[in-house]
DNA sequence: TTACAAAACTAACGATTGTTAGTTGAAATT
DNA sequence: AATTTCAACTAACAATCGTTAGTTTTGTAA
């Protein structure tokens, strides 16, 4: 599908703000890159800021019915722990800039948005905390802390945008086994 | 020991820098919250980007050295790797609010600062991957791209600070061991 | 060819940005 | 008591910010 305007805009604008940030990006900036002057940006978008909730909101949505669908399998606490290792890549894959302005610059969100992807992000900790609690409770998962083993997952997942450049020519099933494995069976 | 002005400068800009990023605080913002008038922030410091350089060049220098004390040392690689860990936990614990902007605001930096740190942490990531691909090689690491586990390991470590005001009541010797198991022999 | 809509343009606005200059009062030193 | 240093102040600067209004160009359909 061709993209419209407005979607190259908010592409555009999801690159700039990947590489300096929402606040160091001017709308300036955003309308150079297009070739275009930034009073014509408003022909296709209301303001600056919902370059910012458009984005954002994409990927925080996509992440979290990833993530509830998850929940609702018949899977082994391990086993959707894999699934969301696979779908983190995948939507890494397809969204690197998206996750790097969700992760960089939510707090620059105003009113109900902002209030609204904090409560996404919460549910999806909430769910994959339950996962990790369930799996420690039935023993599959070694008794640590949940909230240690949750947070070493999940930085690592967040973060992979930052890598995702570097990965090259690195294969995307392979990818998703090599981290399996690391995150769930360790190193050593 | 009495902090200078000028490291009270420093260390409430680095507040502010942890909340909002480097490019969304403005110096009359910094000033605000010393309560002074934005000019007044010029009798100790030369301008906002000193203020940034600072603030990153000694949590980068802390890192390198501990780092590379570390590579010198007579251990095996998954003593080094424990260390590692320690010492990221020891930093983020008393620089957390350095580490925010280093890791999302170095490419603010000017001159030759960037150059500095971005070398530093080009040569940190070296000493680490050399860490790991010599445990791959004499086999007490699974044969696995060293750069997932070095990815993996580094993207929880770096974003440990985010995590740092929920540890709570969790002391640091046990947030230690338990991030060591949980990032070597994993969690099944 | 004309009519219309889409998408660009120029020009400007009020607000905010980092920073400088010059001044003032208080504290420390001589 | 006199002098110097420190650290605050007021006022202002040029530049840049997001955004608006009004106009012109471009492409499409009748």
């Amino acid at each position: 599908m061709k993209p419209t305007r407005k979607q190259e805009i908010i592409q555009v604008a999801a690159s700039l703000f990947k590489e300096k940030g929402y606040s160091a990006v001017s709308m300036r900036d955003i309308a150079q890159a297009m070739d275009i002057k930034a009073a014509s940006l408003y022909n296709h978008i209301s303001g600056k800021q919902e370059i910012l909730s458009t984005l954002i909101l994409e990927v925080a949505k996509a992440f979290t019915n990833k993530m509830s669908a998850i929940t609702l399998e018949t899977l082994t606490p391990l086993q959707k722990i894999e699934k969301v290792i696979e779908i983190h890549i995948d939507i890494t894959v397809n969204y690197s800039e998206n996750i790097a302005t969700l992760n960089n610059d939510w707090m620059h969100l105003e009113g109900d948005d902002l209030e609204r992807v904090v409560k996404m992000r919460e549910d999806y900790e909430e769910n994959f905390r339950s996962i990790i609690k369930q799996g420690v409770a039935q023993g599959d998962i070694k008794p640590q802390h949940p909230e240690v083993i949750l947070f070493s997952i999940l930085s690592t997942l967040r973060t992979l945008y930052l890598w995702n450049e570097k990965r090259g020519k690195m294969d995307v099933n392979v990818l998703k086994k090599d981290m399996v494995s690391v995150l769930i069976k360790g190193i050593a």
